[in-house]
DNA sequence: CTGAAAGCGCTAACAC
DNA sequence: GTGTTAGCGCTTTCAG
């Protein structure tokens, strides 16, 4: 069996409860007792057992985690701002996908709820009712990328970044811009939608809507014929992976980018870079996202002095590569790249 | 305070420990009283506390996932197929990325190690002494993408893989083939080198060895100067990131893939057939392989009657696209896409 | 088949 | 400052 909290008092020639504030409460023990405790305990290899630490204290020191799809590369990435934070402050955290299943996440929710101190629900699907029901399940609940009633939440600042691309667009000469939107079940699918409306109107553009498709390289393959039907001389994608899925689809049928369509993703996924154009997109600091739903969830927990707000705007920034062009090039430029078919 | 198992015992009328039994061993209790219980339970909205359970049992019904780096896609797809199997078997599970800090690794181990059942260690960096080291830590572990004495482990038949490519190459006439190896710490790494070094000797084909380089789209960018003055026709990289990268670096000089040089990854990320050209590479089963672990965890954790082999060997398969063509093509390849630059 | 009692490893009053 | 006691929520002997 391991080594208990017991085997180290006896060791030390102290009591449990010294071991015990040795190591948790520090300067409630003799500095004499304290040392000769911890050397004893690490000589021995204690480990303090968390478990039974949390059934008396009601903490665990775990954090949960759920999100819609890890093969979505913008998730790792806030995951990994979130883990970075999390261990920081010594906890763990559980992560969860529940693949794009809407009604799979308040399943998760309940399976995780009473094995945290606290949730952090990135890109929920769920309905509203239902994340307020969540919320309402013993561990704190924050949000990310989404906004539901007073729930803590870590946002983007979609509508300042919708204007950005609009404003790029318009200012290239595009008049008619189209958006491939998410499923209906997204929320940050209908804030940037919404965004990207009072972004037309402002700048005198017309957005057209180009349907819901899933959120991946397919979604963005199925809306390509959209697309180019409808006549827009643009096209914002819901995120960066719908935005490739939309330029293979339109290298296969010979469509020039930026000369004949230009093409806006969302994300800035590292993969934005890799590809070939690279493509322009609007950044949303992931890493720091994830870091920022954890300090709020730390500071939820009492764990921090500092008061954030309980909803917070994330910034985002417009990358601007190479699958964004001026409109009506279209003759010059589709004779620097003959398409493959 | 959350409901307890004595509230459900008070509500029905019983013993808590028949309450207990009701839910975890329910043929031991009377079928009416069980149904009784279950349903009290039920509309209490009990759910029993995992971490009081495991205090007694030994069990926490939650395995630790620790693997290099979420950003590589290649992670997110294993952690899918783990995910997956262990919320089958009702296992939550913690995921801890070591930012490719082999490091890194045996703390984490440490500090997972008391909080789980089991623990799978994903292409570990650390060296062999370590990881007979984490081994020793109570958990059980299991060793996937990679193979250390009688540690049980889920690995890929990298072997094979690499006869599959060069076989691939020499047919198509490529008599020196070049390769960008992962970082040292990478015992894949390795292993493809010498299954790649035994290959071209069968097939009578040179193996230049390219050097270390990052696992990563930059470690492939630098890859590429090196893979030029080598004057190899053909060059495989460490994993399809490093792929993109050196096919990156070629367009960039105007080196026409697979004209005048082939390219071939290892992995099969999901992005292999989102990029122009779509990348040649040897496919792993992603899923699967993290399936298999959480399978091979289970059963050493008596929790599975069949008895899988301790080292399993997952099979590769090679997924030809379009980064590797003939050799001495490359004049008629080359007129097809002009250059950028 | 069911209840009473003990105790998993730890912390938190409460004494000393 | 430190030891003693009780008990977190649960399972598991042991009786009945």
């Amino acid at each position: 069996m391991a080594v208990t909290i017991r085997d180290v008092a006896k060791a030390a020639g102290v009591s449990p409860s010294t071991v015990s504030r040795a190591l948790s409460l520090p300067d409630m023990v003799d500095p004499a007792t304290r040392e000769r405790v911890l050397r004893v305990a690490d000589h021995l290899g204690y480990r303090p057992n968390r478990a039974a630490r949390g059934l008396i204290t009601g903490r665990t020191g775990n954090l949960g985690l759920i999100l819609p799809d890890l093969a979505n590369p913008f998730f790792p990435s806030v995951v990994k701002g979130i883990q970075h934070q999390a261990h920081q402050a010594d906890y763990q955290v559980f992560v969860a996908d529940s693949d794009e299943d809407p009604g799979a996440e308040l399943g998760l929710v309940r399976s995780l709820a009473k094995q945290v101190d606290g949730l952090i629900l990135c890109s929920p699907r769920m309905r509203p009712a239902e994340l307020r029901e969540a919320a309402t399940f013993a561990a704190p609940v924050v949000l990310v990328n989404r906004k539901e009633g007073s729930i803590p939440a870590i946002a983007i600042a979609n509508a300042a970044g919708m204007r950005l691309i609009v404003d790029h667009l318009a200012g290239l000469g595009h008049h008619r811009i189209g958006f491939v939107a998410g499923p209906r079940s997204s929320w940050s699918g209908r804030e940037r939608l919404r965004g990207l409306r009072v972004a037309a109107t402002a700048t005198g553009t017309e957005l057209v809507e180009l349907g819901h498709f899933p959120p991946t390289f397919e979604g963005g393959v199925d809306a390509a014929e959209g697309a180019l039907i409808s006549g827009v001389t643009a096209v914002v994608a819901y995120n960066d992976l719908t935005a490739f899925g939309l330029l293979s689809a339109l290298r296969a049928r010979g469509v020039d980018v930026p000369g004949q369509l230009s093409v806006v993703g969302i994300d800035d996924i590292q993969m934005a870079t890799m590809v070939h154009p690279p493509l322009t997109t609007l950044n949303i600091p992931k890493e720091r996202t994830g870091r920022a739903s954890v300090d709020l969830l730390l500071h939820l927990l009492g764990e921090r002095a500092d008061i954030p707000d309980r909803v917070r705007e994330m910034p985002t920034e417009l990358v601007v590569r190479e699958t964004t062009g001026p409109i009506n090039s279209t003759s010059q430029q589709s004779a620097r790249r003959t398409p493959r078919r």
